[in-house]
DNA sequence: ATTAGGG
DNA sequence: CCCTAAT
């Protein structure tokens, strides 16, 4: 027990009120640099910011160009490629986001199992990197050159090797716009079984905003790849490299994570006490302080399958163009707070993969294992994503085509005024924040989760096509692992320019109704999704509870070969939407875990109160309570709340760790005697005396109550 | 930073 | 426990 020692004096103490030990000014000294540091990160964070904005701006005419343009390059071996003529480019639709510049082309990829030569030629086949894979650290300037810019910055890459299988070592490379790009990589690390993986993410533009364009696609192909041709989760450590055209942002935030690390640390060397200190950082973390960082964690921190998979840039364009007034109209989102834990999903009512996008027939060619990612562009519809998984066994591989995930309910919120483009354009940030919030996959089979993430299938038993129909996937927030808070609170400056922007939600300004018509619009997904089912392989939709043991029904992926996922949005773009505070929270930050008052703790508490009273929490807290570092003086007031309210209960209402009867009484006393003394409190030394008489009457009186 | 109260 | 408003 922390339990600093205490006098054992019961009303009798009350005779010396316990006085601070000096003001609080004095004792708050220390803290208040810890103020000016957050102020000095806030500052930080906001130059970082405006010199991202400002290069954003810079680039917004060549970006444009970029982005539009079908060639996204493929960039491996340090060699920039255009990808046009050898990709089947996908072309996704916007969600009408106001600039459909942004659409992206997505290539097909093949697996290299049956056809590694045609969509990985550019990688050499795992087979064949028995060594390491050197590469050069910098990409070439193919691809930047033909931007017309690009020469100027040196990127740099980071090469990263992990180890595969214990055999082949995979190579991925990353790259920073950023020289010093420090934050260490996380080298696909856990032992994952990529065999074969290999990830090129090439930077090759100065450009971040044109990096971000076109990297994500790649980078999201390149995941569905590995997840198609070789079935075994893969890391997304692949994933980490996504946010490289945020980098700034990243950077900043990641320092400021640092610092506010530091602080705590240095609170503590100044004060063992107290989790104020903690407290005080998890609110920094869960505040406007981060935007991508949290997300780098989350990638660091997990391997979520298709986490980030298909995050598409789409705010670039708006983010530069838009100069929105914020007296427009106002949307406001949010997820609901109930959902936070689970999402998910049901059957698919998402969309059929064509309502969705265009996906080539041929990327969808059985003997490829070819993933195509698309957007889909029904504005209303599209936060609604179905979850759809298909499987197919195919020589050693298990092949599935997920054709959609539904995503969590959402709750969006805009003025009638709002124009339908905005609304679409809200939904869509909605998504985007929501999904940017990190999601994992979770793998259920036979209704129970496969938690292991370095098993085979095999040794999972996900083989054939058996299998196929009691395996599920769940969409996890990532908050539950990792309590980062993912969000951003990005000036609206960021948000569609157009009609609407998104806004913290503020109390006032929803319209109930027109956010209800939107939710069902949205949220209740009509089953577009055929139900009878044709085909022998079938997806298990299971509803993503946090549960997870449930498994939903079947579905019949009709003939889709490939695995088509729904992008909503880009990982960039998460990080930059705003997000209210609360879905912030509820999706990422947890919660502090539960820790029941023990009955010395309440013991302590209770003397604490008889003797100070309650309204001295801080003292109560520095009196008794110094050294728990968990106990805030909140805590406290909070305990002594219930405290009051379980004395006064029944005691077969009373739950939880019973509190001897005679504490609850003291409770009694103390609270009554106290609640008499507001006033007085003032006088102390005079009113003690009286207190104790008062007190020492009230137990009395009390307890021959409870005695009868 | 604390306190007080509602959720 | 969390969140907020008011100190």
């Amino acid at each position: 027990m922390v339990l600093k020692k205490r006098q054992s004096h019961g009303f009798n103490s009350l005779h010396f009120p316990s006085v601070p030990k000096a003001p609080r000014s004095a004792r708050r000294a220390f803290r208040k640099r810890i103020v000016e540091d957050s102020q000095i990160c806030a500052f930080e964070l906001l130059a970082s910011l405006a010199g991202k904005l400002l290069q954003e701006s810079e680039s917004s005419s060549a970006s444009s160009n970029a982005s539009d343009a079908h060639d996204r390059p493929a960039i491996s071996d340090g060699v920039v490629k255009r990808e046009r003529v050898e990709t089947k480019p996908v072309k996704t639709e916007c969600l009408d986001l106001g600039s459909c510049e942004e659409s992206i082309f997505l290539p097909d990829y093949d697996s290299p199992s049956s056809d590694s030569r045609q969509s990985l030629k550019e990688i050499p086949p795992p087979a064949e990197s028995d060594s390491i894979l050197e590469r050069s650290s910098t990409v070439s300037n193919a691809d930047s050159s033909e931007k017309g810019n690009g020469d100027e910055k040196p990127i740099q890459c980071e090469k990263v090797l992990a180890k595969v299988e214990g055999v082949s070592p995979v190579s991925v490379e990353t790259c920073d716009a950023k020289p010093e790009s420090g934050l260490g990589r996380q080298p696909l690390a856990d032992g994952m079984e990529t065999r074969g993986l290999i990830l090129d993410n090439a930077c090759s533009s100065k450009d971040p905003m044109k990096l971000s364009a076109k990297n994500p696609a790649l980078v999201n192909s390149a995941n569905t790849v590995k997840v198609l041709s070789h079935g075994n989760s893969l890391p997304s450590a692949s994933d980490l490299k996504h946010g490289n055209d945020v980098k700034l942002g990243i950077r900043d935030d990641d320092e400021n994570f640092f610092r506010f690390n530091k602080l705590s640390n240095r609170r503590k060397a100044f004060k063992p006490s107290s989790r104020i200190g903690d407290r005080r950082i998890r609110k920094l973390l869960s505040s406007k302080y981060w935007k991508a960082a949290p997300k780098l964690k989350d990638y660091e921190l997990t391997k979520p399958l298709f986490a980030d998979l298909g995050m598409k840039p789409l705010h670039h364009k708006r983010k530069l163009s838009c100069n929105p007034d914020k007296t427009q109209g106002d949307i406001l989102y949010k997820r609901r707070k109930f959902s936070d834990r689970s999402l998910v999903i049901a059957s698919d009512g998402g969309f059929s993969s064509e309502s969705v996008c265009n996906s080539p027939e041929k990327g969808m060619s059985g003997d490829n294992g070819s993933a195509v990612l698309c957007n889909g562009e029904n504005g209303m519809s599209s936060p609604v994503i179905g979850h759809q998984a298909q499987l197919r066994s195919k020589d050693s591989h298990v092949k599935l085509s997920i054709k959609s995930f539904k995503i969590p309910e959402l709750f969006i919120d805009v003025p009638e005024n709002a124009t339908v483009g905005s609304l679409k354009r809200t939904v869509v940030e909605a998504v985007t924040a929501l999904l940017g919030g990190g999601l994992r996959v979770g793998l259920v089979l036979h209704g129970k989760k496969v938690r292991d993430d370095n098993r085979t299938l095999l040794q999972t038993g996900i083989t054939s096509t058996e299998n196929i129909e009691t395996l599920g996937f769940t969409l996890e927030p990532n908050s539950v692992q990792a309590p980062v808070p993912l969000c951003c609170e990005e000036p609206p400056a960021i948000l569609p320019c157009e009609t609407s922007h998104l806004i913290p939600r503020s109390p006032e300004t929803p319209i109930v109704e027109s956010l209800k018509l939107i939710d069902s619009l949205n949220l209740a997904p009509s089953p577009t999704t055929n139900h009878a089912d044709n085909n022998s392989e079938t997806s298990d939709q299971e509803p993503l509870s946090s549960n997870a043991d449930v498994v939903a029904d079947n579905k019949p992926p009709s003939d889709s070969k490939a695995l088509v996922a729904v992008e909503p949005a880009s990982a960039e773009a998460l990080a930059v939407v705003p997000l209210n505070q609360k879905s912030k929270r509820s999706e990422n930050v947890q919660r502090r875990t539960r820790r029941p008052f023990s009955v010395s703790e309440v013991e302590a508490l209770v003397e604490a109160v008889e003797e100070l009273g309650t309204g001295r929490w801080r003292d109560v807290k520095l009196r008794s309570f110094d050294n728990a570092d968990h106990r805030t003086y909140v805590d406290l007031k909070d305990k002594w709340k219930t405290l009051v309210h379980t004395a006064q209960i029944a005691p077969q209402q009373r739950r939880g760790e019973p509190v001897p009867q005679n504490l609850l009484d003291r409770v009694l006393a103390a609270h009554g005697y106290w609640s008499q003394h507001q006033a007085k409190q003032h006088n102390k030394n005079q009113v003690t005396a009286t207190a104790t008489a008062t007190l020492a009457m009230l137990q009395i009186t009390d307890g021959q109550a409870v005695e009868a």
